[in-house]
DNA sequence: CTGAAAGCGCTTACAG
DNA sequence: CTGAAAGCGCTTACAG
């Protein structure tokens, strides 16, 4: 039987409620008797029990993260924000439990009306997401890990997806590139409209018909042939593709695996520019150019405006600026012609 | 303030305990009883309140999957385990507990004695794991994901690597192979002595051993030029090397990336078999000969050997036979020479 | 078949 | 500065 604070008080001498003032720090208490009690406290290896101080605390120090594991959606970087979660939250003494069922809403309501968590991160937000106006309901803190189209006055975090897909097709038609295609994530993730894929796709999409280019556009699905059968469509559509923007970090390599078997040198014969974390771009041959997407970063974030929230201070939504990061990647195609917006 | 026992007794017109037994189930209930007590819980919209019932009933109906998120550490697989560890869990009706810190001891420690989990599964276990000696000491029921040298009474389950490895090598022994090479993941995890890696690798020399073969044998880092480097002292060892046993999940795709650059070509001038989940050798061109790795079924496992030790059950650790599935990345070396053990 | 009461391990007014 | 007591929301003997 592990010890409780009614043990300690007695080891300590004191009342059972001055072992409980030490622990919370809600009341002064002298050095002498404080000593004494933590002296007791490590002797007995005595720690408050969890439950317990729950009840009357109204807090549990546990932090939900809804991120359903869908089957064939397992991405890096679905693994980097949550590793930047709990490591976010391990930095703030908080734990996390995670809520993976695959239509979550009966799991997210339980976990939050049995009050085992303080506050809720939900990951993986499609455009129209109905699983907001539900944790909305609920009461308690919540941030979103990306831009639903109504947020119902949840906080979220997100990279500018939009601005993302701007700047990849700008430097492409800035460097001269006319027929740019856009590689994306699995058709799945745009038939849930995944809000992050239909952003930059809307970005990629708004400068090629600024320019008066056409919107060339294919998913690449989670099977071998994915990325063959994905560029094989594009060129079928447009022979004289010449630029190539990928927002897809499981397909990446694969795309420029599949480009050197059909002999499409990179950037000679075709520019390619990702959207995707750093150390992925840079693990490519060549590099490439790239939109970081700052996973470590927004996952941290979400944690801090979730326990600002939780401290009652209002908190603003979040919207990253992309930037570009130039890598060997891309370059002018073979006959630049310049274009007038 | 959400609905308490308390609120449905007397919107039922019934005691407090009765309430109670209708909840756990510990006490027959009249239908009728039962029926105007579900009514009003359902109305009141009540849920149990988790702490509190975790007082008295000395459980929590959450379990801790301990998982260190190292640096470069973020695999395929270990996700994979995640994903079958929730799933499983969350069919058992059991929350996860996300623990993560890096150097999880007293992560471990406090969790388990403050009462926030039932029990614990153990991932990403080396051969001399000080962490196992912590869980045993804590009482409380516990799980390896793979299997150390000395398991002090927990259990695991783990696929049998040394067998796996054994398997690969063979594999290639029996085609005529003569300079077989075996990439393993990074340095860190043989210095660290993660316990998969060495085991695959003892496998692997045991059979080289044995037909007098030479043991050649390089890491990959997880930096871009990681594959290209491995191979390149391979060849530099052993320019006659004619086959290839590849245990590292994240560096299979450019492993046969850099292959391709460098013109070898799979299996004519180089066979490669690798230890990896299925759907990874399948994605891979060409399909891969493979030694798979289950880990959607080793989690679900693990989880099920937790709850037989919850409810009392002694439980045997399970080492999983490893299976080899041939496709397209293996066949005789050009010039093919059987040998004699 | 059901109720009234004790008690789980805590926190926090209420007293002094 | 500290203690004795009430009470958080539950479960489970103890009674009838």
């Amino acid at each position: 039987m592990p010890a409780t604070i009614r043990d300690v008080a007695t080891h300590a001498g004191v009342a059972l409620s001055t072992v409980s003032y030490v622990l919370t720090g809600n009341r002064p208490v002298s050095a002498a008797t404080r000593q004494r009690v933590e002296q007791s406290i490590a002797e007995l290896k005595f720690r408050p029990h969890a439950g317990a101080r729950s009840i009357r605390a109204s807090r549990t120090g546990v932090i939900g993260l809804v991120v359903p594991f869908r089957a064939g959606t397992s991405s890096r970087v679905r693994m980097d924000f949550v590793a930047a979660v709990a490591e976010a939250a391990n930095r703030r003494h908080l734990d996390v439990l995670l809520l993976t069922a695959e239509s979550g809403h009966a799991q997210i309501e339980r976990v939050v009306a049995s009050a085992m968590v303080d506050g809720l991160i939900v990951m993986d937000v499609d455009l129209h997401d109905d699983r907001i106006a539900l944790v909305a309901e609920l009461g308690k803190p919540a941030v979103l890990i990306g831009m639903p189209d109504q947020s119902a006055g949840l906080p979220y975090v997100d990279l500018d997806f939009v601005a993302a897909g701007r700047l990849c097709a700008r430097h492409l038609v800035d460097l001269g590139h006319e027929r740019i295609g856009l590689l994306g994530c699995s058709s799945t993730f745009y038939e849930r409209e995944v809000a992050f894929v239909h952003r930059s796709r809307a970005g990629v999409f708004e400068i090629l018909r600024s320019y008066g280019l056409p919107e060339l556009f294919e998913t690449v699905e989670p099977v071998p042939t994915g990325a063959d059968d994905a560029l094989r469509a594009l060129f079928g559509r447009e022979p004289e593709l010449t630029a190539l923007v990928v927002h897809n970090d499981m397909a990446i390599g694969a795309v420029l695996e599949s480009l050197m078997r059909s002999f499409r040198e990179v950037p000679r014969d075709l520019s390619v520019v990702a959207i995707c974390p750093e150390d992925l771009a840079s693990q490519q041959r060549p590099e490439l150019t790239f939109v970081a997407l700052p996973a470590a970063v927004l996952g941290a974030r979400a944690v801090e405006l979730l326990v600002a929230q939780d401290g009652g201070t209002p908190v603003e939504c979040e919207l990253f600026e992309p930037a570009l990061h130039l890598g060997a990647s891309t370059g002018p195609p073979r006959r630049a012609v310049r274009r007038q917006p």
